[in-house]
DNA sequence: ATGATATCTTACGTTTGCGTAAACGTCCAG
DNA sequence: CTGGACGTTTACGCAAACGTAAGATATCAT
């Protein structure tokens, strides 16, 4: 796998990355909230949602490393414009590195998706930057005839 | 002016362009709503954020001229993604054709400033549309990977 | 013992732009 | 006179992604 050419923070590198035996393996929600500059409670909003399930200790919520890596996606998939619930459908994703083919090529087609989502919506910010360029021109023109006229 | 410049449905003409005396002058809610294809909800509702003003037959709204030019102008702006709120504060600019150069020049930069957060909204689309296309790359491979394994 | 810190649950509030009834008035054609 | 067509007001609903208390618990340090 070419893993030294991801970035850091990147999705694939994400679904990919392994755990590391020997580090912290267990996570506080507050430690979370400031490793990935999130509050409590969108941790807990996105438990109440179905995305992250994390263990108990006692009523304490307590952070699996897994459960971190699921976090860290669920940010990856806002970043990229997904909502919360198609995030939700696609989450699963996190355990495809051992998982089915099938699921790889469900996901590989919502990302296709959603390539063109975006670009349809990069499409429509210019065409709105064009005619507000437009409009900057013939308002300008107007400005200086005033001004013209002002100075008389 | 440049008006023949101008293509219809363009922000600048609306501005500009003048009262046609001798065309029909009133407009009833149904036929605006019709002529731009919105709700007649939608148009109540604009009138209750303050965007349009009709007057009053007896209970029914009563459009003028004027008042389908601001909701041209609404529509508009909406198309380049202002808020209506924004709308709302900059909608005095229909009366600018007549109106100061101070106007003019606040309207101006508005322009300016949306098209600045138009191309950031640009800018971020298009870090997604990379990420996205970068993943779709390694999960390619991935699949592939496991396909050749499937086959043993 | 006391205050600070971190955590918990419950639950209403916010924003934007309308949708969707409900219940009623008015006017015209058949 | 009856049914459409068109109009009115009032007002709750919705979707997304949390924000923001309120009030309680638990642990820790001083």
């Amino acid at each position: 796998m070419s893993e030294a050419l991801l970035i850091d923070g990147d999705i694939a590198s994400a679904i990919s990355t392994a755990d590391e035996p020997g580090k912290n393996t267990t996570f506080t929600i507050g430690e979370l909230a400031k490793e990935f500059g999130v509050t409590l409670r969108t941790l807990r909003f996105y438990e109440d949602k179905g995305l992250i399930n994390p263990k108990r200790d006692g009523q304490n919520r307590l952070y699996s490393r897994r459960d971190r890596a699921r976090l860290k996606l669920v940010l990856m998939g806002k970043k990229v414009g997904f909502s919360l619930n198609e995030i939700c459908d696609m989450l699963d994703l996190y355990d495809l590195r051992n998982g089915q083919v099938v699921q790889l090529r469900v996901a590989l087609d919502k990302f296709n998706q959603q390539i063109d989502v975006l670009k349809e919506q990069r499409s429509h910010i210019e065409q709105a930057i064009d005619e507000l360029s437009r409009t900057v021109e013939v308002v300008s023109g107007m400005l200086k005839e005033k001004e013209a006229a002002e100075k008389k």
